[in-house]
DNA sequence: GCTTTTTAGTAAGTATGCTTACTATTAATG
DNA sequence: CATTAATAGTAAGCATACTTACTAAAAAGC
């Protein structure tokens, strides 16, 4: 087996292309947030008020990178950490004002950049490339 | 479209899922070598005597990153820098005898957790998927 | 109810993976 | 041939992304 054809070499490369268009359109409209922090802070505008344990859960990262993600979104003014009442280990983590603001004008960017990630496949391809790699995941 | 559909974030993950199997698999044999530095060994076996720049360029990494990976494989000793006499800018590396050794050990390993990365997909799906990352990157 | 286990978050350490800036050297251009 | 542009590598800085170890608090088991 060739090293261009190993699913994980491939899948790097897939990893590498991926963030360079975000960053790139990112870029394009004047920020620099990266694609973890609006993975970040999408899961906090659906679910509300949450403990970084269950984003942690729900976007699948380790919660020491999760840490480090919500300290500098925290302190770019972002989110803010509150205690929680009912469990004094844990944190509830919110978005701000401007943190909504800016969540509102990223999401049509990445919602659109999406097409730009697998721009080399056709319509079909890509609805067969999301269902294969859902099911890897799965 | 939701989040979990969007090709960044699957692609996230499969690069998360990929790197643990790697991982796990190398522990398992009781090593702890890094799927770029295997990347890099391979990359330098394959076509002998090489520039940073040049193995940067075959597995499609910044030199930068490459320059710290190679450091760290000197440090282990499995690669070598030599100076280049036709080019007094750039630095010849090298596997070590240990280097060929510990790439011999790996290179099976390697192999057979490709199948793992996938292990959700059939065996049609696997080539399948294959076919589209290869396209996507193209 | 008390002990044990699990969980939430942080801290420290390591390894990517990129950026910009810099030096030294080589190549290209007039 | 002299100037300019490009290239090789390093350095510093930042942001993931993981690990193990730790503290504090909650849950589970008896």
């Amino acid at each position: 087996m060739s090293y261009y054809e190993m699913p994980g070499h491939l899948i790097r490369r897939l990893s590498q292309q991926s963030n360079q268009v975000f960053q790139d359109e990112m870029k394009r409209i004047g920020s620099d947030v990266t694609s973890v922090q609006f993975a970040a802070m999408q899961a906090i505008d659906l679910h509300g008020e949450m403990e970084q344990s269950q984003i942690a859960q729900s976007i699948h990262y380790d919660k020491a990178t999760i840490g480090g993600v919500i300290d500098r979104l925290e302190k770019r003014g972002w989110v803010e950490r509150k205690a929680n009442p009912k469990d004094k280990r844990a944190k509830l983590v919110s978005l701000t004002k401007e943190g909504c603001k800016a969540l509102g004008e990223f999401t049509p960017v990445v919602k659109a950049l999406q097409d730009q990630v697998v721009a080399n496949l056709s319509a079909e391809e890509r609805t067969l490339f999301i269902k294969l790699a859902q099911k890897i995941v799965s």
